[in-house]
DNA sequence: CGCTAATGTCTACACCCGTAGACTTGAGCA
DNA sequence: TGCTCAAGTCTACGGGTGTAGACATTAGCG
């Protein structure tokens, strides 16, 4: 029987209300009573669970982050599975609820980025560097190609990336992502083939 | 002789204040007050002059987009030019005043994205540049590159960008680059180099 | 049933915001 | 010298913010 009174319930809708709310406006655009309105609470409740709007905040950025991961895959696929996967989302007619956007929305205020930051940060220490031998700051450089990708392709609407051909375009974000991640045993004809792709048929 | 009442250079100092405070702050981040008194005046000057704060900061917007600095290069160093100004331009310690930063930090308001946008696109519209023979969908890529890399270093404060050694930064970005970009005649070398530089020592 | 503690609401406070309108000040000119 | 009007300030208003503390409600249990 589903109690009218349930705290891990109201709790869990107010944590999903405040991962679209914030997707959608950022920190600063919306306020902890529209969250706990569309929770169908009222503001103190916020609060009582989440100690402060920032730590609700901290929270959503968690989950957000935790849950749309593709690492943890084969890491000799890792580069592929990378970039089919951020073609995919960035698809122009993919739903618009992503972590990027409550990134930049909220990137404005330091202490939401300060939030922002520690959350990516542990979400890249705890997943990304195991997966990958590679070395830190090409795994954050992978990271601001993946992030930059989405804010060209979702946020400025670049008519380039969405005209372009899928297939092609993943096959150039994989050869990037190879490089960044390192992956083990690279083929060398696929090397040679993404220097130049039309003119290496050959080699020396 | 300096008027103490100088219409034109209060004007000025207002933009100014403008510029360097929502460049700073984002749209939301900042307030009229805090404006005016970093220009010396009073709040209702800023109304006064520029009819309200989005006036403001349209003008603001407008400014900013139109003393961007062009990249114009050599083809053959441009994906070198392009990654050293890169990591040049988002090293911690580098002035923070970007026309970038302008738009992602005030993105969230949807009020100063449109405002943004209708002037982004009146200075693209004024100086569209064709700035390589690359696929368009690669130059695309390249400037998400570029967007993702500063929101990473300069707006998020990625700590292992900002802690990494700035000439290997820049060398991997290069080599990015000149894959996306195509650069003629990419040297073997600088290839194999890329694809394995700590394991691939033992052809020497 | 009656008690209790968890669950949720209400009121209030202190502060911020953008801006409208009345007011004061001073520079330039006759 | 006196006048005039632009330049700049002051006060205030209506509204929004996050959140602290007192209050009300209900579920679970003896």
């Amino acid at each position: 029987m589903v109690h009218r009174r349930d705290a891990a319930a109201t709790r869990e809708a107010i944590l999903r209300a405040g991962v679209e709310a914030f997707t959608r406006s950022g920190y600063d655009g919306v306020g902890v009573r529209e969250i706990a309105a569309s929770a169908g609470v009222t503001a103190m409740l916020v609060n009582r669970y989440f100690g402060s709007k920032e730590g609700l905040f901290a929270e959503v950025v968690d989950v957000s982050v935790a849950e749309r991961t593709v690492l943890g895959s084969d890491p000799r696929t890792l580069a592929r599975d990378i970039a089919s996967a951020l073609v995919r989302r960035t698809a122009p007619e993919a739903d618009t609820l992503d972590p990027f956007l409550l990134a930049l929305r909220s990137a404005a205020n330091p202490r939401a980025a300060e939030i922002l930051r520690a959350g990516i940060e542990k979400h890249v220490e705890k997943h990304a560097v195991e997966v990958s031998r590679a070395p830190r700051p090409n795994v954050a450089i992978a990271l601001a190609l993946i992030n930059g990708f989405w804010l060209m392709r979702k946020v400025i609407g670049s008519t380039a990336l969405n005209e372009a051909d899928e297939p092609t375009l993943a096959e150039t974000l994989e050869q990037l992502f190879q490089i960044l991640l390192d992956t083990p045993r690279v083929p060398l004809s696929a090397v040679g083939a993404l220097a130049g792709r039309r003119e290496l048929g050959k080699t020396r």
